[in-house]
RNA sequence: CGCGGGGUGGAGCAGUUGGUAGCUCGUCGGGCUCAUAACCCGAAGGUCGCAGGUUCGAGUCCUGUCCCCGCAACCA
């Protein structure tokens, strides 16, 4: 198959609300760096751009909660990610963001043609509007009661007690959570792009790959899930989606009279790589068009799952409905990094933070680059752990790669004073493993261009296996004091193979590989690879330890720093309205006694209890299973609110309520009395 | 029956079109001593979630079933 005659290569925009943290690297950063180190070392055509995504409505949230403008949000996340990026080495040809001048414009100019010719649908309706806070909201900053279940906390778009989708019209006594307040009904003019109308193509191209009536690509090249989650949407029935929203904050709405409006952050984002396209070739004195628009250009999307919609359904729209955008050809997403048994999570701080390990680990990019590299999520979720990291940077890194490098060049220094000694005859061993050698790069090569990188790490590894076992079986330490000609045979083809873990590894480790080219005096680009790549005579410097131990206090201070990690923000709930002294009295609340616990069937949250109320024995439905384990709460004492209305929750009749703490983290643990205490004993 | 992904030796994973079950780490035994006490070799350990079916033959195809994870709320 030849090769593209370009490749536009584009990683995920990270959100800048927040820092980056491991799971962001291993999703969609380090890959699509792996990938154009490969790229380039290749001489292939390539360019690579990111950026940070700064609009949004998160973004304004958090302005208002912190009193400042989202400009000020948007400068610090996106200078300290962009430091971080940088300083870990990832290779962007621009890292550009999506409140420049020059997105806007340019978004905004594809808004228009789209616009223009027809391809939005204008619908006018009621929003809640939160006058205190002159923002319309989204469905799930407004609460309410539940029409269904009577939960006094449903969400806008769904009640989380009774599982019912809802819009926020349908929820008694709504309040905007911003202020508090009862919010209005106001009429509002949404964009709307009618993603039915393309469900025929979209069909065609996820599952064939073909795109008006032309190969565009090899579906089975792409991952399995990706191709699932799109199917799922198709076949699910593609829905219109709203593609401005009303906010203050992002890319105006280019239409007159639209103020106080502006770009769904999903249209606005992927424009964003078009833009830092175009910026990069302002910039660069170069065309960026052929990148976008030409046939023999390679578009790869590296993201993570919880974009896949975003790229291979809607942008694809946006880009065809355009016109003259050319498709991905892949979008490699992956799934997520979980951290010491548990989800990374920005809210309850539980991550390894980039900018943190670049401070406490310096110099040490290349351990983390490999590690994350080894477990990237790339079929399925995955998990870091310190000890895996320990474990492989210990044993892999030092003790393989390392050891092998300076195996190979203390024994240079050793027998012939650092230069590069000349071969004799080979003899059958030393070709055998020139010719596994030679395979190498090929190898390697076929797994990073299918987007494996674990596996084509591990493969650029077993080159420097490969020194190891071969310095082991032909014993050179032992045959100079016999037979020094054949030695210089051996250290000849060992440096060969010293010096192609150079280039092999590069795309993975490049900051070991230049320490490494550099004592070897080696400019071979991968190209070269697999065959002789140093010539007799030529000098070789010494090599400083390439990879330090972890020592076990170091990852044990990282697990202690994890567990010590408390939620950046608690979120207290604000007091409630005042009530009279009657309503608090009308309320029954007894100690009572688990008698019984099962776990409700077909739910994740429901446990079925009988109590002794002390008036009775009853059943009462409870959703703390993801707290308790049934068995566990036999004879636990809890307080029940006995006389609340029977409710069917689930087919099962609960009668009563037991009253649970809850802390910010959604955590929930009984309330009971500090003794034992006879069921049916009041509470008030 | 909301949708999607997955269940393979102690851990983490590969297994492309069905044909003797592999890799990395760990464990045990041996070798070597040039090297960051590193490296090399060997061994133990799996009825491939469970139950049926197709087939000469299934981890690999079909059906059923159980379990885990993700998608709905900032977040890859």
């Amino acid at each position: 198959m030849a090769a593209p005659k370009r490749y536009m290569i584009t990683s995920a925009l990270p959100y800048a609300n927040g820092p980056l943290h491991i799971g962001h690297i291993a999703g969609a950063y380090l890959p699509a760096d792996i990938y154009v180190r490969y790229l380039r070392g290749r001489g292939r055509d390539v360019v690579w751009i990111c950026g940070s995504d700064e609009h949004g409505a998160a973004i304004t949230l958090r302005a208002k909660k912190e009193r400042t403008p989202p400009r000020e949000i948007v400068d610090r996340y996106h200078g300290q990610i962009s430091q971080a990026f940088k300083d870990f080495g990832m290779e962007f040809d621009l890292y550009h963001r999506t409140s420049s001048e020059e997105h806007h414009a340019n978004a905004q100019a594809f808004f228009t043609q789209l616009n223009n010719q027809g391809s939005f649908e204008v619908k006018t309706s009621e929003q809640y509007y939160d006058a205190a806070q002159q923002q319309f909201l989204a469905d799930r900053y407004i609460t309410g009661e539940c029409p269904n279940c009577g939960n006094p906390n449903a969400y806008g778009d769904q009640c989380e007690r009774c599982g019912k989708d809802l819009s926020p019209t349908d929820l008694i006594n709504p309040k905007s959570t911003l202020s508090g307040e009862a919010p209005e009904l106001r009429e509002t003019s949404l964009w709307y792009l009618p993603m039915d109308r393309h469900e025929g193509w979209l069909k065609e191209w996820v599952e064939t790959g073909k795109f008006e009536g032309q190969d565009h690509h090899n579906p089975a090249d792409w991952k399995n899930h990706v191709l699932g989650q799109c199917r799922s949407w198709i076949d699910g029935g593609l829905k219109a989606r709203a593609m401005t929203r009303d906010l203050d904050w992002g890319v105006p709405v280019p239409v007159e009279g639209a103020d106080g409006k502006v770009l769904y952050v999903w249209l606005d984002a992927p424009i964003g790589y078009i833009s830092a396209t175009q910026e990069w070739a302002r910039q660069n004195g170069k065309d960026w068009e052929p990148y976008w628009k030409d046939e023999d250009t390679q578009l790869v999307h590296f993201i993570g799952k919880d974009n896949i919609v975003f790229h291979c359904i809607i942008f694809p729209i946006l880009l065809k409905e355009h016109g003259g955008y050319i498709l991905p050809t892949n979008v490699p997403a992956n799934e997520f990094m979980n951290l010491e048994n548990d989800k990374i999570s920005t809210s309850r701080n539980w991550a390894v933070w980039l900018h943190e390990y670049l401070e406490e680990f310096p110099g040490k990019q290349d351990e983390l680059r490999y590690v994350l590299c080894a477990i990237m999520p790339e079929q399925r979720d995955s998990e870091f752990t310190w000890t895996d990291y320990r474990d492989r940077v210990n044993n892999e890194l030092a003790d393989v790669l390392g050891n092998f490098m300076n195996r190979a060049v203390v024994l240079t220094h050793k027998y012939y004073g650092g230069e590069v000694p000349t071969p004799n005859a080979l003899q059958p061993e030393d070709q055998a493993a020139l010719d596994e050698l030679a395979a190498a790069p090929e190898k390697i090569a076929d797994l990073i261009e299918r987007y494996r990188f674990r596996e084509a790490q591990l493969e650029a590894m077993n080159v420097a296996r490969l020194g190891n076992r071969y310095l082991a079986d032909a014993e050179p330490w032992k045959l100079q004091k016999t037979d020094p000609e054949r030695v210089k045979t051996i250290m000849h083809t060992t440096l060969q193979i010293a010096a192609n873990c150079a280039v092999l590894l590069e795309p993975f480790l490049p900051n070991t590989c230049a320490k490494i080219r550099e004592a070897l005096h080696l400019n071979t680009p991968w190209d070269g690879a697999g065959g002789v790549l140093l010539e007799p005579g030529q000098a070789i410097d010494k090599l400083p330890i390439l990879f330090q131990k972890v020592d076990e206090e170091v990852i044990e201070a990282q697990r202690a720093k994890l567990a010590a990690s408390k939620p950046q923000e608690v979120n207290v709930e604000p007091a409630k309205d005042p009530i009279a002294f009657e309503q608090f009295v009308g309320l029954d609340i007894r100690v009572a006694t688990i008698l019984e616990a099962e776990a409700v069937p077909k739910t994740k949250k429901l446990l079925k209890l009988k109590v002794d109320t002390g008036i009775d024995q009853r059943t009462v439905v409870s959703g703390i299973a993801e707290h308790y384990a049934p068995e566990d709460i036999i004879g636990q004492q809890v307080s029940l609110l006995v006389n609340l209305e029977p409710r069917k929750i689930r087919g099962v009749e609960s009668q009563g309520m037991i009253l649970m703490a809850e802390d910010a983290e959604g955590k929930l643990r009984f309330v009971a009395p500090t003794e034992a205490m006879g069921p049916g004993s009041t509470i008030r």
